[in-house]
DNA sequence: GTTATCGGGAAAACAC
DNA sequence: AGTGTTTTCCCGATAA
């Protein structure tokens, strides 16, 4: 059996286990919602089509180099920001458990660039080439819904977490790709995610989404309030 | 000169 | 206890 077997067994096993939470989490008892197709084609929808002869990514990862560091800069396609209803989703808190692995980082950001709620603040550079990019105006937002995710004591801002990408460098889930706030999945990383995503996507997908509505219920992350702006933003 | 972003060392914190 | 993964703080470099 490949490892990646072993991947994709290890996360039905996860989300086995996140099925049979549900059934006892408070957080997801309640208007149990997820992504519905039509909000999924939407998003699709919004990235930039390009002919990927267009787009040759910063990196081609079929060439036998070495990782590099720093992504030379080419020319990545066209970056566009839609409008999308501004609240956003968040997960729950990490919750141990037996085999539940913590979640990283490049994990949660394959996850925002899959939600259109986080559209205003991560999107999809060049998604065939994995190449994504924050947001200048709310890149600030993401990090700290990643903090409170992780259930940090101090909030979390861009900086700390772009120091945490940086360090993605040196074990080569993700590089930083030669234009401001832009970096790159590596691709068995975005192969791994991908269909770990195609599971949760009908699984475990709701289990965060709704976790949001508790929480922001809460309003212990009222960003719902906080991303009001409707304004077309670049970065 | 100012501001934003980037790069990385170092140590602490935390989860497994 | 050991290891891996952030998190936090800090400082300097670079670009716009």
């Amino acid at each position: 059996m490949s490892s990646l077997d072993n991947d994709i067994n290890q996360h039905f096993q996860d989300a086995i286990d996140v099925i049979q939470r549900h059934s006892d989490d408070p957080y997801c008892d309640t208007e149990y919602k997820y992504f519905e197709p039509p909000m999924r084609s939407s998003i699709m929808c919004c990235y930039p089509i390009t002919h990927p002869s267009d787009v040759p990514g910063p990196y081609d990862w079929n060439e036998q180099t070495s990782w590099p560091h720093v992504v030379p800069y080419g020319s990545l396609g066209p970056s566009v920001t839609m409008d999308y209803p501004q609240f956003y989703s968040i997960a729950p808190p990490p919750r141990s458990g037996k085999g539940r692995k913590k979640l990283r980082l490049y994990e949660y950001l394959h996850e925002a660039l899959g939600d259109p709620n986080t559209a205003d603040s991560i999107q999809w550079t060049d998604r065939g080439s994995g190449t994504f990019h924050f947001i200048s105006k709310n890149k600030e937002k993401l990090a700290e819904c990643w903090g409170k995710r992780k259930g940090n004591r101090k909030t979390m801002t861009y900086q700390k977490m772009a120091r945490a990408l940086r360090n993605y460098s040196r074990t080569g889930e993700i590089v930083k790709v030669r234009r401001k706030l832009t970096y790159q999945f590596n691709p068995s990383i975005i192969q791994r995610l991908g269909a770990e995503q195609a599971y949760y996507g009908s699984a475990a997908a709701p289990d965060w989404h709704n976790w949001y509505g508790h929480y922001s219920l809460q309003g212990d992350c009222d960003l719902a309030t906080s991303f009001t702006s409707s304004t077309v933003t670049k970065v």
